[in-house]
DNA sequence: TGTACATCAGTGAACGCGCGTTCACTGATGTAC
DNA sequence: TGTACATCAGTGAACGCGCGTTCACTGATGTAC
């Protein structure tokens, strides 16, 4: 990269990129307006060229986020489209992948710092798409009788819940030690899936 | 309240209650020492008398929004215990009604800020022997066939992670509005839960 | 009952810190002619 | 091809702020005699 350049060449995304790193090397705590124009290289009041404040810059992390975990569960949809129940194990367990690799990144996006819609479309709409792409999962499964009949957006609340509720609780330590010693994480996952599906 | 006293009587709990307040008021960024002990009447100083410092606040907090939740919990599991298909379902509502009314504190619980078991003990017995009740309730409602028969604590898993994603979900606004606007919470819930028992 | 004294539980000044944000500025870039 | 100039995307000093934590202190309390 032509670092040395008095113009950055695309800093904005440089900012946003930055942001995930600290996020994923330090946590949310670290991530300021400052340490992600640090980390890019950048003075700190560089960023105001590109957002409007702090809560701008995390609104775009937070998108970037959720388009990054779009792009996982769309290589599972693909890989899996023939195979339903396997659709819905990998699809949920990409999810999971996602959190738990990036786990700082996956609780901003899910933390409610952004609610108010309109100053932040972008990222509504990322949030949308992404639920979307689980109620069309949950669909194909429920056509072909590996999910039960009924209202696709219901069940997707159901199954949706589940595996959030999974990856979140697991990040926070909170299942026994005991239990997770048992079973491989994603044996202990797809037998919790398995009790929403058909027998 | 004796409040004009020099000594306070049990700032401790003072303090604790304090912090429940500001987290239910203003949310967990304006959760500090300082804010905590200002509202509670006392120097900014004075916390270090109870608390070694903030993240030992913080665990006192945690903690006693754990023993709330059990009390919740609890007063389900005595109304519906004759009852198992109410019984999951009311003190699943518990989780989910106590997590609404302190969101805050229901995230600062689960928000892995806590993590060193030799630091808090208290804190951790907390966090297990709230898992444990679900435990003992997942398993009645086994032997009376309302959930499949199997190890309770991997159903446990399965209720808990259902459970909790769905309150999480709903307080960070994920759930699009149609499907809320069709149902009552509660009934979307149930449905949801519903699914994880037998037919 | 009175008194001396150790201990407890507060006070308030002070510390350094990093933050978000603003502002006047300047170097680099691209376009019109 | 050269030049003037508007615009863009940075810099760095400065602001006020509230935070966590420390420290020397002091008022209140309880206990031994």
């Amino acid at each position: 990269m032509k670092k040395e350049k008095y113009h950055h060449g695309d800093l904005k995304k440089a900012l946003i990129d930055s942001g995930r790193n600290i996020l994923r090397k330090e946590g949310i705590t670290a991530l300021t307006l400052r340490s992600a124009a640090r980390a890019a290289g950048v003075s700190h009041s560089a960023p105001y060229a590109h957002f409007a404040d702090k809560q701008d810059l995390l609104a775009a992390i937070s998108t970037q986020g959720f388009l990054d975990l779009q792009g996982r569960l769309t290589l599972s949809i693909e890989k899996y489209q023939n195979s339903p129940r396997d659709l819905l194990i990998e699809t949920g367990w990409s999810y999971i992948q996602f959190a738990m690799s990036e786990p700082a990144c996956f609780k901003l996006m899910f933390s409610g710092i952004l609610e108010d819609e309109h100053a932040h479309p972008e990222f509504m709409s990322a949030v949308r798409k992404t639920y979307q792409m689980l109620v069309n999962v949950v669909a194909t499964c429920q056509k072909t009788n590996v999910l039960p009949a009924g209202s696709a957006d219901e069940t997707a609340v159901a199954v949706w819940s589940l595996v959030h509720g999974f990856v979140a609780l697991h990040l926070e330590r909170q299942f026994p030690g005991t239990i997770l010693e048992k079973h491989k994480l994603k044996e202990l996952f797809a037998n919790s899936l398995g009790l929403l599906m058909t027998a």
